[in-house]
DNA sequence: CGCAGGCGGGG
DNA sequence: GTGTACGCCTGCG
């Protein structure tokens, strides 16, 4: 039988433990393949320790508890060193836990590993059988009562995989719960849920409306509903935070049950505080935002405005404290469920643009679906490297509670200031990968104190730490690993009809697996990750340093003029015989690539460092940096910095830019430009009790609070600096408490629109005063084009 | 005036 | 819960 893996759990049965395999057939049918998981964990005797002696004295242990079902001396490797564990098989996954703790304890002989992985992981990894991938199973038809689904089997033997690139159908759905309250955020334990809106990919969309007080009916409706279109995938916004959790608290209220999974169960909280639905992927599409840096703002409008699925505006709304007041009337609640609506349907849309890319993810990584949505990137690459150590025969080590120390990073150099015309980014191609093969910087390459000759190691510049040049390390293997597997679906790709579904999903495996590679570097210097050793980040961060200063040096033999570098990347003036030369050199000297990444028609850069803005050979504008692609800045700022940039970049028109200016300055005075321009948004990065200082959005924030706002860490704050005395933040309304009357116009042009202004027409030689001055805009003092 | 806290975006 | 480098705001002594 063939079925694609979409999500897998594991029960508890009878002291066994059952694997249970989710999944859809060839057919399009829903399947679940059932087959039995073996718990164990290891122990590694330490290394002065008698082997014999202490396989004896695990045994004689072991033998005393019933539910530990065998001990087995087995050949591993550990931090690239070959060594002998014990596996402890056990009957349950809560024996492992307790019996790793106890044998510890009790026979102080070495570590326990293991111990920490589920069940389920441990299926995965034992049989390879990534999830959102096919697989041929021998198996047996099984009947079991209770469980959603159209065929049960009993695997005969365990899964093998299948090279099948293409997902099968999955019925998707998206959904989105209305709540109110008077004041604030809804509660639960007070406001009942005022509709739910369904929007399944096929079938039309429904919205069950409550009647403002008993929500026990649609609770209920909603619950059958989801049976009876029985989606494999699961959409929202929001949802682990908000939807699920309060429809469960409303269940419990009402005494009502939402067994919406397909053995059921309820919702509930698993791995990374995400909301699983056994047999389904619940897919918050809040967590995937996460994933599209372009998106800044991540609400469900801006991500639908960026997929072009809806205008911001229209998704956007009601999603404040006043959309209570609108419930209240009949007429005016209309607009409400629109909207719901068209959440709803956004977010069905969005689903479908990006599942290709979470399917990719979570096959690459390893990762169940839900999981894989939910995941920060440290998460992914620890599957991943737990993957590739089972494949290494490499044991997998615990995380453990460590102290951080801070490690010097890369280099920047300072800027010439001015507008440079003909100007090429040279940069390496995933350099910090590149470092890491070439040196072969890991955990087990990496030598502490102990004596080796000179000849066997590696030394990093600067830091001074070594690594072992033979055998390769983990992250060597595992690198070039990732990155002979992007070749190959590189070369796939060059193959495949660009209109195909192959090709869809080969591009979307190829980004998966850049992801993957290029995050190695910061994952071996997270505290977090399970192949922490900071010296190795560290090391790489030094070769950085040190390739960086080689290709400048080369350069400025060369007769090429730097004008900026930023950890990977080299701004010269473009002179094409000789960045070639110093390509070639540079490449046959590091043994790493790098090429032209763009050339500027015209770059300007100020005195500070990572703030720039180039304008491309199609008249494209690159800013970089600077306050106009900011989040911290409000619109009106970002609107006329963004404007004089176009104007002297491509027009080379200073006076034409300062008019700008004014004009904009004069429209800020006469009330012109909107309340939203004036808008600054800053994030809560902690509760807001736990600020020691007064700052603008932190009081704003407790405004909203005091007013029965719900804000939470990692909330946005929008807010107003109004007209009046006292400190700034004295001064900080929520933009909601604000009129257009009451905005400090003048802290807004004096402080916030003229210095971002003057950062760039400063470099034009122009002064503050003389930019809205009297002065006529066209006597201005020109300095273009000056290098 | 200088330093610290806070925040965001860059490579 | 990937890393460090950086700029620039406001608060505060």
């Amino acid at each position: 039988m063939f079925f694609w893996l979409l999500d897998i759990n594991h029960e508890v049965v009878k002291d066994n433990v059952e694997i249970r395999l989710w999944g859809k057939d060839s057919s399009g049918c829903t399947v679940l393949v059932v087959t039995e998981g073996t718990p164990y964990f290891y122990i590694l005797p330490k290394e002065e320790m008698d082997l014999e002696n202490a396989l004896r004295k695990i045994e004689a242990e072991c033998g005393k508890h019933k539910e530990i079902v065998k001990t087995e001396l087995v050949g591993k490797r550990y931090f690239g060193k070959s060594v002998k564990a014990v596996r402890v098989l056990c009957k349950t996954p809560e024996a492992v836990e307790k019996y790793s703790r106890l044998l510890s304890k009790t026979l102080p002989i070495g570590e326990h590993l293991e111990d920490d992985i589920r069940p389920a992981t441990r299926y995965i990894l034992e049989n390879s059988v990534s999830p959102s991938g096919w697989y041929d199973v021998e198996a047996s038809r099984v009947v079991r009562p209770g469980l959603h689904v159209d065929q049960i089997y009993r695997a005969v033997k365990p899964p093998t995989l299948v090279e099948r690139l293409e997902a099968p159908n999955l019925r998707t759905l998206a959904f989105s719960i209305l709540c109110m309250s008077e004041k604030g955020s809804p509660d639960p334990s007070r406001d009942p849920v005022l509709a739910i809106t369904i929007a399944p990919h096929q079938g039309r969309i429904e919205q069950l409306v409550s009647d403002g007080r008993d929500d026990r009916e649609i609770l209920e409706t909603f619950t059958s509903r989801i049976g009876e279109l029985d989606p494999d995938v699961i959409l929202g916004y929001g949802q682990n935070t908000f939807d699920w959790p309060y429809l469960i608290e409303r269940a419990k209220r009402q005494k009502a049950r939402l067994p919406v999974d397909r053995m059921g169960s309820e919702p509930h909280r698993s791995v990374y505080g995400h909301i699983s639905v056994t047999g389904r992927a619940n897919i918050d599409l809040a967590d995937v935002s996460h994933d599209i840096p372009e998106v800044k703002l991540k609400t469900l409008g801006s991500v639908a405005e960026f997929l072009q699925v809806a205008k911001r505006v229209d998704i956007d709304r009601f999603q404040d404290a006043h959309a209570g007041e609108l419930w209240r009337s009949l007429e005016r609640r209309r607009p409400l469920l629109e909207n719901q609506q068209r959440r709803a349907e956004a977010s069905l849309k969005i689903g479908r643009i990006l599942l290709d890319s979470m399917i990719q993810m979570s096959n690459v990584t390893g990762l169940p679906l839900d999981q894989v949505a939910a995941a920060a990137v440290g998460h992914r690459v620890d599957s991943y490297l737990m993957m590739q150590a089972y494949r290494l025969n490499e044991l997998i080590p615990r995380r453990t509670e460590q102290p951080y120390t801070p490690y010097q990073g890369a280099t920047v150099l300072e800027p010439k200031p001015g507008v440079h015309e003909n100007v090429a980014v040279l940069d390496f191609t995933s350099m910090y990968p590149n470092l890491m093969i070439i040196n072969n910087l890991s955990p087990d390459s990496y030598v502490g104190d102990e004596s080796i000759p000179d000849g066997e190691v590696i030394v990093a510049p600067e830091v001074g730490y070594r690594f072992r040049r033979e055998p390769p390390g983990f992250y060597r293997r595992v690198l070039e690993y990732l990155i002979a597997i992007r070749r190959d679906v590189k070369q796939r790709l060059e193959k495949a009809d660009p209109n195909s579904v192959e090709y869809r999903v080969l591009r979307e495996r190829e980004k998966a697996i850049k992801v993957v590679t290029n995050a190695c570097y910061g994952y071996a210097g997270w505290v977090g990750a399970r192949w922490y050793v900071r010296e190795v980040a560290e090391s790489a961060a030094a070769f950085g340093r040190a390739t960086l200063r080689r290709v400048l040096q080369m350069a400025e033999s060369l007769g090429l003029a730097v004008i900026y570098a930023d950890t990977d990347s080299v701004f010269v003036k473009y002179d094409r015989s000789k960045i070639e030369r110093l390509l070639r050199e540079v490449e046959s000297e590091t043994g790493m690539e790098i090429k032209i990444d763009k050339i500027y028609i015209r770059v300007l850069f100020t005195e500070a460092k990572k703030k720039y803005a180039g304008l491309l050979p199609n008249q494209t504008l690159d800013i970089v940096g600077l306050e106009a692609v900011r989040g911290d800045w409000p619109n009106a700022v970002r609107l006329v910095q963004e404007g004089i940039l176009k104007l002297v970049l491509s027009n080379k028109n200073i006076e034409e830019a300062v008019e700008f200016l004014r004009t904009y300055v004069q429209k800020m005075r006469l009330g012109e430009v909107p309340l939203s321009d004036f808008i600054v948004w800053k994030t809560l990065i902690k509760p807001v009790e736990a600020y020691r200082v007064k700052t603008p959005h932190v009081e704003a924030a407790k405004t909203l609070l005091r007013d029965g706002w719900n804000l939470k860490v990692g909330d946005k704050v929008g807010f107003i600096i109004v007209k009046g005395s006292g400190r700034l933040h004295e001064r900080a309304r929520p933009y909601l408490m604000a009129s257009i009357d009451q905005v400090d116009v003048e802290y807004y042009i004096s402080s916030q629109v003229l210095p971002a202004a003057m950062r760039v027409l400063g470099m034009f030689g122009l002064k503050e005063d003389a930019v809205l001055g009297s002065a006529d805009a066209s006597s201005l003092s020109r300095y273009i084009g000056q290098d």
